[in-house]
DNA sequence: AGTATTGTATTACAGTTGTAGTCAAAAAGA
DNA sequence: TCTTTTTGACTACAACTGTAATACAATACT
């Protein structure tokens, strides 16, 4: 298995959508992805079928080939890809701070009075950790 | 004055860190956006003045032409393209919902303790608002 | 005045992305 | 077996990005 600190190469809008589909349930064939994208997004099959190619090119997922009709997979989870991305995206907009955007989205009110609640107590949950 | 509400065009990676240097003062001529990025991104002048150029295009930036020697400014306040960034982030890597974000870094200890100590005021000091 | 420099305008060029289409082989149906 | 449908392989093509280079006009320097 990979090793878990690897790059994780990087993943187009339209390929995260794909890649949503096969984290929810895998294996799954170029047919399966694109029923389930049917009525989610206005693609043609050979657009997901496309997607699912660079996918695999770029090695994020892979290809089962002992069927005649092959079968795609995650090759990362989507926790790493979600860490990833996060990363990166906050360091080029909030330079680097978790911090600062919370703080934004606070105070925009872009959170309700219940989310405020929940992540209070998401925060108070988290156990002090000793390592 | 631009409409607050007003879509925010994208604005690409190598152009945010343009953008981050006027943000910082403005209006600014190419050279001093080019010499503020000196040390920091290994860019040649013509490069930043192609992305000063891209950003006009975009109207994400404007120019002054008064003088022989051009100024640009931002059209978009730091705080609007943050917002629409994230949003857009999060609606593609997290289903839309920040509490799912922040959860995730919670739990992978990405945030030290001062960090979550902070959070938790920002939180707390958060004024019910009724509207 | 002639030359070097600087700022602007235009052009370049390959890789990524969105969004498919074509072609051929294999399978399924008539 | 002949035909139609599926799959997979390869190709297309424009917009956006990263990363500049070239051409030209206005200044500045000698």
């Amino acid at each position: 298995m990979r090793n878990m600190t690897e790059k994780v190469p990087s993943i187009s809008e339209a390929e995260w959508e794909v890649m949503n589909v096969l984290w929810e349930k895998s294996p799954q064939t170029a047919n399966d992805v694109i029923t389930s994208l049917q009525g989610q997004k206005d693609w043609k099959a050979k657009t997901v079928r496309t997607l699912l190619d660079r996918l695999v090119q770029k090695g994020v997922a892979g290809v089962n080939k002992e069927q005649r009709v092959y079968t795609f997979y995650p090759l990362y989870s989507q926790d790493e890809c979600q860490r990833a991305e996060a990363e990166s995206f906050i360091k080029r907009i909030y330079g680097g701070t978790v911090k600062s955007m919370l703080v934004q989205f606070i105070e925009e009110d872009s959170l309700s009075e219940e989310e405020i609640e929940e992540l209070k107590s998401i925060l108070d949950e988290k156990p002090k950790k000793k390592k």
